[in-house]
DNA sequence: TCTGGGGTCCTAGGACCC
DNA sequence: TCTGGGGTCCTAGGACCC
């Protein structure tokens, strides 16, 4: 195996307060205006508004101390999934090898694209032009060796920037940093290395491994470790699935009959049971998610034997969870619920199982033969035969 | 400064199996 | 009778991301 060069060729495109920028493209009264996105809370602030300290996820009365002029735009969700799809397009069209990260990230590997004769930077600066042409809103994009090196040079170069991280200079770039700006360090992690005097990445870079996994437990030390040492995967990943489907809705404060929250309850169930029969998939684990008046937070889960799509089963369960938490509920007050479903399948797992066997105590040939008489010789590429006591079944798992 | 609606991944204990 | 190690699944909680 020979070393592969060391080239910056992951970008990590990053649409620059996307449900702001969309608003302020679609309706010019709010260019060069403080805008924030959202009601009670901000969803999106644009960056004359964050240049008065408006954050995302800060209560709009918040927003509104610091900035009196705010102009408070009621999202269009629709119209942000079709700009992202946009977006999108021009990432495909860029490189098909896209990672999305989320609604308005993604990276794109162009280590590949021999045919075009340029060097990552241009094809970088030229995706910035077409977004900011085609679909009419700003973009930043990080140019680096890995994934995780793009994702942090596009966040030091926003808002509308280009940062190119050369190889030979990561550490350069990645060592000065606060540790808040890494891809993965929270408030919490670096208010636990903080109280260590560990402020920088470079800081943590002269830790051994040991002692981060000592500090953070060996997961959170292993790659935090990794991280410092700009040893991060090179690649993109391409072609994953989503692994949970949820829903949930803040209910206020104060007392809540039971029927009213039994009720918000099997509404989120139902949306996320049309969402999911929507991806053709299956769940078999329902969690029920509560926060309370104290911002503590407590899950309850259920797994099933076989996976589901069925509103019923998954309603009557996420019920019972919520009655079975009830004494918590009483204690606490509840602020919110929520249901996810996960363990998500391909709901070809579940098509009608059909039964077949034991068949033959010859032997797996002769099994194989006889699902192929049944059911044809296309079935028993999918069917899985189990060893028996007397032979051989077969469960067909996909029709 | 008290916070909306989505997600991902990791940890840890207990049950259960070999 | 007491004693391993290793693995998987389930449940609950927590940190973090946008």
């Amino acid at each position: 195996m020979s070393e592969s060069p060391r080239r910056a060729a992951i970008l990590h495109a990053d649409l620059d307060a996307f449900y702001a920028s969309v608003e302020q493209r679609d309706d010019p009264r709010l260019r060069n205006r403080p805008v924030v996105v959202g009601g009670g809370v901000v969803l999106a602030a644009s960056y004359e508004a964050k240049r008065r300290g408006v954050k995302t996820a800060m209560s709009g009365r918040q927003a509104r101390r610091l900035c009196p002029d705010l102009i408070d735009v009621r999202p269009r969700f629709e119209a942000y999934v079709e700009a992202s799809k946009a977006v999108f397009e021009v990432f495909r069209d860029t490189t098909p090898q896209v990672q999305g990260v989320s609604i308005d990230e993604a990276f794109l590997d162009v280590g590949g694209l021999h045919r075009i004769d340029a060097p990552p930077v241009q094809i970088a600066a030229r995706l910035r032009e077409r977004v900011r042409d085609e679909v009419g809103l700003p973009i930043t994009v990080g140019v680096a060796r890995t994934p995780f090196l793009a994702k942090v040079a596009s966040r030091v170069a926003k808002p509308d920037g280009l940062l190119l991280v050369e190889p030979d200079a990561e550490d350069a770039f990645l060592h000065p940093l606060p540790l808040t700006m890494l891809w993965g360090v929270g408030e919490v992690t670096a208010t636990k290395l903080g109280s260590y005097g560990l402020a920088t990445a470079g800081d943590v870079a002269m830790l051994g491994e040991s002692v981060l996994v000592g500090l953070l437990g060996p997961a959170a030390g292993r790659h935090l470790y990794a991280v410092v040492h700009g040893r991060t995967p090179e690649r993109v990943v391409v072609g994953t699935r989503r692994g949970s489907i949820g829903a949930q809705r803040a209910i206020g404060h104060g007392a809540h009959p039971p029927e009213f929250v039994r009720a918000a309850l099997l509404g989120l169930v139902d949306r996320v049971c049309r969402r999911m029969r929507t991806a053709h998939r299956t769940a078999r684990t329902v969690v029920l998610r509560l926060r309370f008046e104290d911002y503590s937070r407590a899950t309850r889960s259920h797994s099933f034997p076989h996976a589901t799509s069925s509103g019923a089963d998954i309603g009557a369960t996420a019920t019972m969870l919520l009655d079975a938490a009830g004494d918590l509920i009483r204690e606490r007050g509840l602020t919110l619920v929520g249901v996810a479903l996960t363990n998500l399948e391909s709901d070809a797992v579940v098509q009608p199982q059909l039964s077949f066997g034991p068949v033959d105590t010859g032997g797996m040939d002769s099994a194989v033969d006889a699902v192929a008489a049944r059911f044809g010789s296309g079935a028993v590429m999918r069917a899985s035969l189990l060893r028996t006591g007397d032979g051989f079944s077969a469960p067909m798992l996909e029709d």
